[in-house]
DNA sequence: GTAAACGGTATTTTT
DNA sequence: TACCGTTTAC
């Protein structure tokens, strides 16, 4: 064996249990391993991949497919760890696809440098088909085509056979554009996501010669998180294990959650039937969590019906018991989670990167957000906007893409006016009007601008003149990315446009992002001096996705959405928003399978978990600007409370007090919990004495002041009305409140009845204090309640600060 | 042709 | 609220 350092077989199969054993010593015959949240999968995965070198299978006949990069990442270090410097293939599956794809590109008529689309591109790549297939959106959206052309892909179907099938479905519209989109793909030399498997898959079906090839190269494949394969995905897989039947899959039906993309639960349910001499393990021992909060995410997905029924077990410690918790709105709760955990990091047994704090939507993040960053604790948000995705980048990753497939359209379209130079609406659709009906790219029309009759003289001029910028890019095509990028940015005066045209706000620097992207490419530079080219670049970036932004090595609170957290665990938990129309979805609960796919999503949550775990909702929640009443999720019915706390909302005196407590400067030093009372309004921060007025709709509850003081209410069965009911929250038993109910009246209306809605205050405006007379506002912080505006008076007053929501200020206009 | 201003509308999750 | 497409004013 050519590598001394391998353990031994004996170190290997060591400290693993008998069933993780089973599943590392089995080579030959099909494998199928049922592996629990927090069950040693990975280890297991890892070990079986070093035990098969161990026995002689050669690397390059291991091809070990993931859906993230991360778990990609993940899974070769630990192999290294065991089996150094072995180049047994590991990526996600359409990394995989995309690199067969490169050797087969003609097989499937493509080009060896086709272009993968992201989410964007497709998109405008679909407008233009519908446009062309020439179909009104009035009654559908490119959204709901767009989806419904994927799903198709994703089983396979291709255009012809979906417009037999689409006789009374309500997919004869998507049906017509699905071959118009192809087609202009494929002239466009360029793949969406989908296409990378479909095409793939169809290579691998219509070529047999191919097929058997790359099943005898690939002997032992591996597929991670076999339950979210997708008919393409199983088709593909499938096929290149006939001859060399040595598939090994893992996965868990439990943590199913992109049936919405395709994924069909059904290949992991089924596999035992696909292949009969399976072999199948089953990993059912957890050593992640705490029993607590095993069984409570057991007993959650115990409701569900289409499922492998598992006994989740572990021999950790008890720990402390789930907490449910109920928040007044959105606000607080964000405030209060980010509270708590600068409580906890003050307690001493914590830091940062300990937390994690997932929602079902990325729309959520914001609020923690800004809680977080008011209080000086550093978080990262695994999803927001991702880098690749911002204008900026995408514009030079456009003219990128155009130099390596001039027949990238798309990238055309964006980069031929950018930095503006003259070309408007019109010449690019007379552009786009000429490429197809001589059925060429649009640069090549742009070369030929002169033959185009309807074109301007101007237009031909600038046309021409970006056609000369463009060859002499292109001409440095083979310099090295960081050289290309450089370039790229000084002839297009790129960094002076964002200057003239960009509004700089306050996250966010266009240039700095520019800078990055530089960056990027000085790194890729680096780590491929020999492979490096601008095919394999612009293809490393299509694939990354932005879960796998996420780091570890940061010590941060990490933010991101439910489906982002597969795969993870934190020592800390803090899954919000757990509420009717949330989770589970509202375009979920219709059906049964998709009920039960949130289900799951809330299981995957919870099981993130090692020591903490908290569920909250709110009372109610502002939803795209209102604020709307909640009914809290079904699925906290489901819960056990015998391993839980519930807590139910602090009364809202909370106004008064927590809101304005002084956090360290740095989190290196821990400071003392603050002990805040009702009286301690922070400095800087004046209240209006007396903000109830005869007709308030809050009281003070009866909740103790002191915020330290935690409320342990007794265990329930199920969750008592009280928690969205009026009889013991400071909300009064008003017609206010049946108007919230009837929704006749939002609860920021109510807030504010009498007043002028907060949002109407703005940096500059002119307001007027009965006491202090007309002042203007010089700057505004916070959100709802807690909105505070800094005011300048006349010179005997000077500045004074007030909360919004209180004070006795009117708008001038 | 460009940019700002307006108004309508959608709103999940992502390789 | 935020984005997008459209209109409007230069």
């Amino acid at each position: 064996m050519g590598w001394g350092i391998l353990c031994s077989m004996e170190s290997i199969t060591k400290n693993l249990t008998d069933a993780q054993a089973d599943a590392v010593t089995h080579i030959d015959g099909p494998l199928l391993i049922i592996a629990g949240p927090g069950s040693g999968k990975t280890r297991v995965v890892t070990h079986r991949i070093a035990h098969m070198l161990h026995q002689g299978v050669r690397p390059y006949q291991i091809a070990a497919l993931t859906f993230t990069n991360k778990a990609a990442d993940e899974m070769r270090m630990r192999v290294n760890l065991l089996a150094p410097g072995q180049p047994v293939w590991m990526g996600t599956f359409h990394r995989f696809c995309a690199q067969q794809l490169r050797r087969y590109a003609s097989m499937v008529g493509l080009n060896e440098n086709y272009s993968i689309y992201d989410m964007s591109d497709s998109k405008s790549a679909m407008k233009r088909a519908i446009a062309a297939a020439g179909i009104a959106t009035s009654h559908t959206s490119p959204e709901q085509i767009s989806s419904a052309i994927s799903k198709a892909k994703n089983r396979l179907i291709t255009p012809e056979i979906m417009q037999q099938q689409s006789g009374r479905a309500g997919d004869t519209v998507a049906a017509r554009v699905y071959p118009v989109y192809q087609q202009q793909l494929l002239l466009a030399n360029a793949v969406d996501f989908d296409d990378l498997l479909y095409h793939f898959a169809r290579l691998l079906r219509e070529n047999p010669e191919v097929r058997a090839e790359l099943d005898a190269k690939l002997k032992y494949i591996m597929v991670d998180e076999y339950q979210d394969t997708n008919l393409a995905q199983y088709a593909i897989v499938r096929a290149m294990s006939v001859d060399h039947p040595n598939l090994a899959v893992t996965g868990d039906p439990d943590q199913s959650i992109y049936g919405w993309r395709g994924a069909d639960l059904n290949n992991i349910l089924d596999f035992e039937k696909d292949y009969p001499n399976v072999k199948t393990v089953r990993l059912e021992q957890n050593y992640r969590s705490t029993p607590n909060i095993l069984a409570v995410a057991d007993q959650l997905i115990r409701h569900n019906r289409r499922r492998k029924a598992k006994e989740l077990f572990t021999e950790n410690p008890d720990g402390e018991n789930v907490i449910l918790r109920q928040y007044e709105d959105g606000y607080q709760e964000a405030d209060e989670i980010a509270d708590e955990i600068a409580a906890q990091m003050i307690a001493g047994n914590a830091e940062p990167r300990d937390f994690a704090i997932f929602c079902r939507m990325n729309a959520l993040t914001r609020s923690l957000e800004h809680a977080l960053r008011n209080r000086g604790l550093p978080y990262q948000i695994v999803n927001g906007q991702e880098f690749y995705q911002r204008k900026e980048v995408k514009d030079l990753l456009s003219y990128l893409h155009l130099i390596n497939n001039p027949a990238h359209d798309v990238a055309l379209q964006r980069v031929i006016n950018t930095p503006t130079r003259g070309i408007g609406a019109t010449t690019i659709g007379r552009l786009q009007s000429f490429a197809d009906a001589n059925r060429i790219p649009m640069l090549e029309a742009a070369r030929r601008a002169n033959e185009i009759d309807s074109l301007s003289k101007r237009a031909v001029t600038m046309v021409s003149r970006f056609v000369t910028i463009y060859d002499r890019l292109r001409k440095k095509a083979t310099a090295s990315l960081e050289d290309l990028l450089r370039y790229l940015v000084e002839e297009t005066h790129y960094v002076a446009y964002l200057e003239k045209t960009g509004i700089e706000k306050e996250d966010h620097n266009p240039v700095a992002n520019v800078d990055e992207l530089i960056s990027a490419a000085v790194e890729f530079d680096r780590m491929h001096p020999d492979d490096g080219s601008l095919d394999a670049f612009l293809e490393q970036v299509a694939l990354v996705a932005d879960t796998d932004a996420f780091e570890d090595s940061n010590n941060r609170v990490t933010l991101m959405t439910l489906h982002a957290a597969k795969g993870l665990e934190f020592p800390r938990v803090f899954v919000i928003a757990v509420e009717d129309d949330l989770l589970p979805h509202r375009r979920s609960k219709e059906d049964d399978q998709q009920l039960e796919e949130e289900r799951r999503l809330l299981f995957v949550g919870i099981t993130r978990a090692k020591q903490w775990c908290q569920l909250s909702y709110a009372k109610r929640r502002s939803v795209r600007g209102d604020i709307r009443p909640v009914i809290p999720s079904m699925f906290l019915n489901e819960l056990p409370r015998a391993d839980m706390t519930v807590q139910e909302a602090r009364a809202d005196n909370d106004f008064f007090d927590a809101v304005d407590q002084e956090y360290p400067e740095s989190w290196d030093i821990i400071q003392e919990e603050p002990d805040g009372t009702a009286a301690d309004s922070g400095p800087g921060v004046q209240l209006d004495a007396d903000p109830f007025g005869p007709d308030e709709v809050f009281e003070p509850g009866p909740e103790p002041s002191n915020p330290s003081t935690v409320d342990r209410l007794p265990s329930a069965s199920v969750i008592p009305d009280v928690y969205f009911d009026d009889a013991e929250t400071p909300v009064k038993k008003s017609k206010a409140k049946s108007k919230i109910k009837a929704g006749l009246q939002t609860a920021s209306e109510m807030l504010d009845s009498g007043r002028t809605p907060l949002n109407l205050y703005r940096e500059g405006s002119t307001v007027r204090h009965p006491e202090y007379g007309e002042g203007t506002i010089t700057s505004l912080v916070g959100r709802g309640p807690k909105k505070t505006a800094k005011i300048q008076f006349g010179e005997e007053t000077g500045e004074q600060t007030f909360r919004l929501a209180f004070a006795k200020l009117e708008l001038v206009d």
